[in-house]
DNA sequence: AAGATTAAAAATGTATACATTTTTAATAAT
DNA sequence: ATTATTAAAAATGTATACATTTTTAATCTT
């Protein structure tokens, strides 16, 4: 059931599902080739986190990307997100720190989707936020950190995202090692601030 | 569907449901009369929202207290609440403002229980930020204002919540119809912060 | 006696069938 | 021609039945 969700995310995101026009449970039972009880799950949950919303009293529809969502999920996750590293500074052994490392040496990959990078990004995030030992909290960021991927899927998304954000990962590994823990936050806010005013410019643009 | 998931919620909170031991959806089922479909889909937005955990691979459990929690679930209110109420500000007509006002007349009443003042305190607030247009922002408020509830359900909760929390909102009135939008922001944080920490630590001397 | 194994029981997930609600479009009224 | 009305079609919500998975407990092994 999850891999149900997880292949309407990824449709949703690639454009594999029509946009403009309302989904029928029929419909998606007939494309994935199950009954419609597994599809009415996925759609509840996908309603839950943001991922469609209804349309009048039948139907899902796919919601337009608009600037303002796109500025309220960074803006809380920059103010979440602190508040989620502030809990995992203690327990950040070398071991966790190192996992984190390779992660982002994958994102250095050239090759790499924006949605493929957005995965990694968030596996990075979460590698460190999970010895936080929140789960109310860290789940609230993991799915607002999901639906940020929904914004992620351009072609000509905001420009140098890679550069810069891979950078500021080796920043704050560098920071958190030498216990720098206030300036660490600070890094932290700065980078989730950065993307989304990036992201939100770009929204802008090109609505 | 909503009513069953309300009537779950207050059963949960209640006490009507047995705690610690797993909820089976043949038994919820037999209990509220009707087919185990409307019950799963209760139960899956339950656990979403933090109401259920799963319990194993097989049924349910109504989580316990802890104050870890609580402390997130304030925090988190504290800093989505202030972005919420800085994009409602310009909107707050006298209009609006009249009926919050009306709402902390009701929040007077000396024989409201904990968690029917729980409910109106969120009203209250709701009124307020729905004037925002932050729906994506709104949304994750709401939840958490919600699962707050779940920790609201004490005979003896914090003391003195309903004399300050009202006159904190007189307050806040106040400030918002002199325009002094700066100060009516710190006065909602710290209405939210002095409630959570009265929660955290009645949880704490009573766990 | 403690732990692993296995079979029965029970619970959940899914499919199909039915009931109810909602949508659509065709007809009637102003 | 535009708006209401109404009936047919289609969609969702729920119940029942079945398949699969998970749990439980009884048996076997060491």
């Amino acid at each position: 059931m999850v891999d149900l969700v997880d292949q309407l995310k990824d449709d949703i995101l690639n454009g594999k599902l029509p946009k403009g026009r309302p989904l029928r449970q029929q419909e998606l039972s007939s494309i994935y080739g199950v009954s419609r009880i597994p599809i009415r799950d996925a759609i509840a949950l996908l309603k839950n986190q943001g991922w469609l919303i209804a349309h009048g009293k039948a139907g899902v529809m796919i919601p337009e990307l608009n600037w303002q969502e796109a500025e309220d999920l960074y803006r809380m996750r920059m103010a979440l997100e602190v508040q989620l590293l502030e809990h995992a500074l203690p327990n950040l052994s070398h071991e966790v720190l190192g996992r984190a490392k390779d992660i982002n040496l994958q994102l250095n990959a050239p090759c790499l989707t924006l949605l493929e990078r957005g995965q990694l990004n968030w596996d990075l995030h979460a590698t460190l936020y999970k010895v936080a030992n929140r789960p109310t909290l860290f789940n609230v960021v993991a799915i607002l950190n999901e639906q940020v991927r929904r914004y992620m899927g351009f072609q000509d998304g905001p420009l140098n995202y890679r550069d810069t954000s891979q950078s500021e990962h080796e920043q704050l590994f560098h920071l958190i090692e030498n216990k720098q823990f206030e300036q660490s936050l600070c890094l932290l806010e700065d980078h989730i601030k950065v993307a989304g005013q990036k992201m939100v410019e770009y929204l802008k643009s090109n609505q």
